[in-house]
Parts: structure tokens; sequence; C-alpha cells
DNA sequence: ATGGTCCGGGG
DNA sequence: GTGTACGGACCAT
């Protein structure tokens, strides 16, 4: 018997006839494919006339009355016809054709491969046992090839060792400073990084200009050629890089079309690699190996000011990527010996870095943990969203209680469901905050409310009771009735069950497990069964979901809207706290104590003591507590927050800062606003000093208008997408390129380069008085202080403010007395000092500009004790600021 | 408020 | 491949 974990599954006719191949590793690190023949595609149709309209379809092998229960239909088996058919490309067509002729089919969308998946009870990431029956075929690119009679599927935790490739390339326009075209313009240059040594080597760079530091070649072509020779030598499970989806390959694979090249590089040599577009993005398919975009996934599991490569490993993995900006890439193309070696390790680094985010961010882990829990193929779970890896998950287990699944909604149920859904829909319920600032706030939640909902409910499309009147029903809230466990569980219940037994498994395992590799893989799956359990919720009230249905969907919420209104009474009535806020699954109550101790045992009597009056398997937990707490609308707050954490018995308590709706960073801020909004929020909430912070903000308002922020801060950054000469409106990052273009056209941005630009004092237009940090340096220019205090800094600040009942006027020191601005209108910024550089290295702390005292890190207040300016300080003594 | 358009990442 | 699948910010009616 030989054991392999699934990496992908395909199929191929042969002879007319389906032959599913299963692509896989065993621990070992082998790689082997499993052909099964005789699996047929079938679907289901009910309806008038069905066997007539079949009689003589050459489609169809045959067809057969079966009895199966439909979703909505009460338990009731009914008989329904079973289409078996030739070919799974066919299915539409027949689909189409029975639509026509008013009969409607059921799982007559389904994936071939996920068809037979579901059947034989294997799953992306599954293992899988077959018997040792090889044989010989050139079609595949496999160690093993095997004739598989039975597929066993075998439970195991661990997972095989993957092979990566991370790949990056460069191009160059053939016109000057164009942005490249696939279609037209060369590939340059290849790097390669192996993370299993190829041929003694850790990485690899192909170019079509000669070095000693590059494999060289006469030709694109011959180039292209040899990648797709080390790919299918090296042969890897996953290949990665950055933005590889969008770019590198669909590239590659355009560049192989141009040079008549074979894009054959999957582990299947009949199928040709190919590049879907799929909106404006395209999806890249490789047989037998999984692509990992580096980028669609640290855009997703990070939440980031940007994206870029070079901010994005700086971040992420504290590694600084070569500084080549896009648009130098043709001049060190074209340019002497120093510069085109510049441009190989720039282009290796890129590739470094794309392998480092995936394996030391460990990139993979949760989407390994989903297809597992899923069963969806890895690569799926990678490219598509919940409801596919939802629907794959119920289909299979709907048709093992012997109930049909629906096909997707059309274009014109899904327009009707969308527009039912605006005023249908009902969502969490949100108590109205006091809007001031609270200390000592205990805030309770309900551990996985709506999974704990559907259980306690029975709630479930096979279970919901929608006329005739049973006594014996469970009411809802909402009015929706459902039969009670007793008489008959739903499926959804018990999938929900089931989910949630799994993850209390998998965190108790990982309690016990010290191996920090296992521990992430443990704690991604019981992320993921978590979020499988609450995505049963939404999935009801999706517009395209296969079993949507508002009633149950309304059913959930509406319960939720109940039980926390219901906590929140209770709490005030019963136990005489107050509730100050609360939003779907909490309440938030103001405790009468300062000791953390004494908050901890009366917020847990409270949840205790509710939790045995709710319903069901319905909790209250004590989750933590905001030593402060200020609330500025719903659903936006910032909090001082401390997590309870059981050591050894005693309760440590774990201190962070919590931000909800409330934007800290954005892509058109500088990074003063992000600084002085994080340093304002901490004083108010951890001093508890609102007048502090007021002063504080002045203070950067005076630094501001005195001209004492570093540049630095003040930058703002954009892309040029198109050529300056192309833009309609005027925007600031394009004025900027054509000033520099007229400076010095040599050096000047070129499309695709992204612009960072300070915006100075002057007469004209604001976008045209954006300018660049270093001109503005050597020149001595005054920033607009103006446009940084009532554009960048005032719009998120005055809303935190207002929270505390500072008005803008107030602020800004205007009033009574002379106000701050009024006070400098009148003084002249003096000029930029010359700059002092000083790299990070030197640097060893802060220095106060006036009493000289020394701090290793800037204190919280930002300023020094005696209210003096913090300057960077260094061996060589204090520096304006640092360049890195 | 609601709806269409632009843009991101990559070279 | 029995599939159609951004998403947020910004601007204009």
């Amino acid at each position: 018997m030989l054991e392999f974990q699934i990496l992908d599954v395909d199929y191929i006719m042969l002879n007319d006839k389906p032959v599913v191949r299963i692509f896989g590793k065993t621990a070992s690190g082998e790689t082997v494919c499993a052909f099964y023949e005789g699996y047929m595609p079938y679907f289901y149709a009910r309806g008038k006339g069905v066997l007539d309209l079949l009689k003589n379809e050459p489609l169809v092998v045959r067809t057969e009355g079966v009895r199966r229960k439909f979703v909505f239909d009460n338990d009731e088996a009914k008989e329904v016809i079973k289409i078996t058919l030739r070919n799974p490309a066919k299915t539409p067509e027949l689909r189409e054709k029975l639509r026509m002729n008013g009969v409607k089919p059921y799982e007559a969308d389904i994936l071939f491969k996920y068809r037979f998946m579901n059947d034989v009870g294997l799953g992306g990431l599954g293992w899988v046992g077959v018997a040792e029956n090889n044989i010989s075929t050139n079609t595949v690119k496999v160690r093993r090839v095997i004739k598989a009679d039975k597929l066993t599927s075998i439970k195991r935790d661990e997972d095989a060792l993957l092979k990566y490739l991370a790949l990056d390339i460069e191009c160059v326009p053939i016109t000057p400073g164009a942005v490249p075209e696939a279609r037209k313009d060369p590939i340059i240059l290849i790097s390669l990084v192996f993370n299993q040594e190829y041929k003694g080597k850790k990485s690899l760079v192909l170019s079509t200009r000669r070095d000693q530091y590059v494999m060289g070649f006469d030709d694109e072509k011959a180039m292209l050629e040899e990648l797709i020779k080390i790919i299918n030598d090296y042969d890897p499970d996953v290949i990665t890089g950055y933005n590889i989806n969008s770019f590198d390959f669909p590239y590659i694979l355009e560049r192989m079309k141009q040079n008549n090249v074979r894009p054959v590089f999957g582990r299947c040599n009949q199928k040709y690699v190919v590049a879907r577009k799929v909106g404006m993005r395209y999806r890249v398919s490789i047989t037998g190996r999984i692509m990992v975009d580096s980028f669609e996934i640290v855009k997703k599991d990070f939440f980031l000011q940007r994206y870029g490569l070079d901010f994005v490993a700086e971040t992420l993995l504290k590694e600084k990527k070569e500084d080549v900006k896009h648009s130098e890439i043709e001049k060190l193309w074209k340019g002497d010996q120093e510069g085109f070696r510049k441009l190989i390790s720039y282009s290796r680094k890129d590739s470094v870095l794309a392998m480092d985010l995936v394996l030391k961010l460990n990139l993979v882990d949760k989407y390994i943990a989903l297809s597992k829990v899923s069963g969806t193929l890895l690569q799926d779970t990678l490219d598509s969203g919940e409801t596919a890896r939802i629907e794959n998950f119920l289909l299979r287990e709907f048709d093992k209680e012997g109930y049909v699944f629906p096909c997707k909604p059309d274009g014109a149920e899904i327009s009707k469901r969308e527009k039912e859904r605006v005023v249908g829909l009902k969502g969490g319920f949100v108590l109205e905050p006091e809007k001031k600032l609270h200390s000592n706030v205990a805030v309770l939640d309900f551990a996985s409310m709506y999974p704990s909902i559907i259980q306690t409910f029975n709630i479930c499309p096979t279970t919901i009771v929608r006329n005739g009147g049973s006594a014996d029903v469970i009411k809802t809230p909402s009015g929706a009735r459902f039969l009670p466990k007793e008489t008959r569980k739903g499926i959804i219940p018990k999938i929900v069950e089931e989910l949630m037994k799994n993850r209390r498994r998998t965190k108790k395992k990982l309690e016990r497990c010290t191996d920090p590799g296992k521990r992430s893989a443990l704690d991604a799956e019981q992320w993921a069964l978590k979020i499988m359990a609450n995505a049963f919720y939404g999935y009801f009230g999706y517009s395209r979901a296969r079993i949507y249905d508002l009633d149950i969907a309304n059913a959930i919420t509406t319960c939720g809207r109940e039980t926390i209104k219901k906590t929140a009474n209770t709490i005030e009535k019963d136990f005489g706290y107050r509730v100050i806020y609360g939003d779907t699954d909490s309440v938030f109550v103001k405790m009468p104590e300062e000791d953390m101790k004494k908050i901890y045992d009366i917020a847990n009597d409270i949840s205790t003591k509710i939790t045995k009056q709710l319903p069901g398997i319905m909790e209250l937990e004590f989750e933590k507590v905001f030593k402060r707490f200020l609330p500025l609308t719903k659903k936006r707050y910032v909090a001082w927050r401390f997590i309870p954490v059981e050591k050894e018995g005693r309760i440590e308590w774990e201190e962070g800062m919590e931000m909800k709706g409330i934007e800290t960073v954005r892509r058109d801020w500088c990074g003063l606003v992000s600084d002085t909004m994080k340093e304002i929020i901490e004083m108010i909430l951890k001093k508890d000093d609102a007048k502090g912070a007021v002063n504080y903000f002045r203070d950067v308002v005076i630094s501001l208008v005195k001209g004492n922020i570093p540049i630095q801060k003040l930058v703002i950054r954009k892309t040029m997408t198109k050529s300056p000469g192309s833009y309609v409106g005027v925007q600031p990052h394009i004025e900027l390129v054509k000033k520099l273009q007229a400076r010095n056209p040599a050096e000047a941005p070129g499309i695709g380069d992204r612009i960072g630009y300070v915006i100075v004092k002057g007469t004209q237009l604001l976008s045209k008085r954006a300018e660049d940090p270093v001109y503005i340096m050597e020149k001595g220019l005054q920033i607009d202080s103006h446009y940084y205090i009532e554009n960048q800094l005032l719009p998120p600040l005055e809303r935190i403010f207002r929270g505390l009942g500072v008005s803008k006027p107030e602020l800004l020191g205007n009033g009574k007395q002379i106000g701050i601005l009024d006070a400098l209108r009148n003084h002249r910024a003096p000029e930029t000092k010359p700059i002092k550089e000083l790299s990070v290295g030197e640097m060893n702390g802060f220095i106060c500009s006036k009493c000289n005292k020394f701090y290793p890190r800037v204190p919280l207040i930002g300023t020094c004790e005696c209210g003096g300016n913090l300057l960077f300080s260094s061996s060589q003594g204090p520096a304006e600021w640092v360049v890195t």
C-alpha cells in the first residue's frame, strides 16, 4: 500500500472515457500520480418528461430513478432522475437543454474532480492509500504512476515536505521609457530561488546578457526553454513569487507564445500552462503544482499601509530590498557591468524575499488547514473565497444524508436576491455608546455566538417548518420555526457541532505541543475550524449561495439580537451594573472598581450566572478589561485593553491598545498623521491626560509651522500609472513629475514609479505645490503647514477629540485667547537647516533640544519632561533626522 | 446617500 | 474547466 498526500486532481479523456488523476507526494517526498478509471459524471433532474427528453440523447449513458430528499422539503424523499453521461465537459450542454424544457437540474454544476473526490471520500491535502500497481506512461511527470482500482482515504495529520521555487522576472521595453508590454517587449532576466538546493545551488539567475554571475543565453527563446527545463528538472510542488499571478506568469506565458515555446512545465506533459483572465486579474493553473502568490496572501492576511515588496519585506521580515526604481531597470540593463550586476542582485533579492515571505511567515499554513477542513484543493483554497469551501463541504454532507444539492442561482435570481436582502436582512444589534472617556469597563462576549445559536435552536434548511401547525416546534424571535433536535437534528447544526468539537480538541493539542512548527500548524487548524463554523450564518444570506434563505439568516441574527438585549437588560436590572455599549455578541459593562482582581471576579460572576439562564449551549464569557474606553460612534472606538491569561494558577494581564473602525494608517496620509494619532491616543488612554493630548497636538502644530518636523514625516506617496501628459485632471504627484522632468530629464521618475511629494507654501493651486523632499531640503523651501494641519492631521484627530468633547476651535486654541495659528500667522519659519545625515547604525537614542537630557527611546509623551523637543542623537551629537 | 471609475502589485 | 471570483478610495451627478 502506497500512501500519499493529495496536491492536485484533474481528469483527462482516454478512449472517450474520463480518467481521474490524483497528484500527490509521499511522506518521503516521492511524487505520485494515481490514475482512476471507470468513474462517470452524473447529475440529477426533476420535472415532467425528463425521461422523454433524454431518450435519444447521445450524451447520456443511462438514466435511473432514485429516491432523494430536497433541501427545503421537510425530509421527504421523492423520485428524481439520476443522469449519467459520457463526458464531464458536456454536462453544461445537457443541463441547459433540460432547463429550456422546464426541468430542474440538481448538482449539475459540480466540478468533475470534486464530484469524484466527494464520492470517494477524498479532499485537498488529505492522505490516500493505493495498492502499488505501478504502470508506465510518459503523460505525467512523476516518480511513480499507479493504476488505482481502489482509493482509501487515510486519516493522518502530518504534511509531506514540499519543494518550493521562487521566481522573478525583469523585462525592458523596446521603446525607451515606456512600460513593458508582454506582446512585444522581451524578458531579459529571470531569477530563481530554491528551498531545496538545485544542483548545489540556492539560487540561479538567467539572462540574455552575459556575465560571470548569470547563466547567459544568446536569445530570449533559449532562455525560456532553459527555464522550462529547470522547472521540470527541479520539479517544485509550489511555485511562488511576488505578484506572479498577475504579472510574471502571464508575462512569461505570453513571451513563450511569441517565441513559439510550448509552455509545458506542469506535472502533465500534455497540458499547457495557462493564465486565465478573471475580472481584472489573472489566475495561473499548473497541473500537479501549486501557485502561491505571496503578494496576494500578504494583502489578505496583513493590514499594512502599502503592499510594495520593499515596504512589505521591511515591515514583515525586517529585510531591506535592493533600491532600484522601475524606470532605472532599463538604464542598468543597457549600462556598464557594475550597473548590470546591481540589476542581477536586485532581481535575485526579489525572489529571495518572495520565498522568505512564504516560508518564514508560514503564509501557506492557514490555507493548508482550510483545505483539510473543507476538502477543497489547496490551489482552489488559495484562489477562491469562502463560498467555494463551504459549498464543497456542504455538498459532501448533504449527499451523505441523501439530499440532492441545488445548482447555483442564475443572474436574474442573484439580482432579485440582492434587492430583497437590502431591506430583508437584519444584522447584529448595536447599542448606542455613551460618548465619553470611560474607565474600568469589562467586556463580556458570547463564545462563537452564531454557531451556538444554530445548534441551540436547531436552525437548518432541513428542519425549518414553513407551514402547517406542528405543535412541537422551536419558535425563534424572528417568527421562523424549526423542528426540535429530538425530532430530527439538522445537518447544519450537526456540522457546526462537529467543527466546534474538533476545534476544542485541536486547542487542547496546541496547549500540550511545544514544537514550533507543529504549533503553527495546529494553530492554523483551530483557526480554520472556527472560520468554517462561523461562515454558515453569512452563507444563508449570501445572494450567490446554492442554499439561500433569508428566513434562516434572519432567524440566526434575530436570536442574537434578542440574546444580547436580554443579557444587557439582566446585567442592568438584576446585577445593577451599567451597560455602556454592545455590538452583536458583546456587552461592555462599567465596573465600580479599580482593582483588576475584583473586576475579574465580578465579571466572571456575571458571565457564569447569565450563562446558566441562557438556553442551550449559549455561553457568555468574560473576555477582557478596558482600563480606558473611548467610543466615538457605533462600531468605532479606541481602548486600552487588558486580557487575562492564566499562568500557573495566577492571572496575568496582557496589555495592549485596541482600535475599532479607526483608520490609523491610510495610503494618502503622511507618516506624521499616524505617529501623532498613535501618540495622542496613548496619552488619552494610558495617561488619562486629555489636556496633555491637546497640548501635544498643539506642539505638533507649532513644530509644523516652525518647520521643525522632519520632512520625511510629511511625504505622501502615489504611483504614476501612465505618462504625465495623459492625465486629465491635475494631481499633485503628476505635477511634481513634470517639474522634475524640466529640471533633469535623465533622473525624472518614469511610468509605474512611486513618487513621494511634500506640499510647500505658495499661492498656486495645491497640486502645483507638490515638491520633491530632497529639493525642499536643498533649497530650504517652506512646507505648507496649513495644508498638513487642515487636510492631514485634523480630519482623523478631530473625530477623536470630539469624543472627549474638545471642539476644533478649542483644539487650535482659538477662542478667548489668541489662537496659536493666529499667533503664528506672521511668524516666518526659518529656512530649513542644512542636513546632517546619520545612519540608523550611528544613532543611539534621543536627546532633548532644551535641557539635553538623554533618552534611549522616545518617552510616551513624545517630548522631554521639560517640554523640549527631542532630537535624534548619535555619538557625534544631536542630528535633525535619520537617513536610513 | 448611491453609483461609476480608477487603481493596486509587478516591469 | 459540469467554475466567473475583487475591493477600497475617490469623484461626479
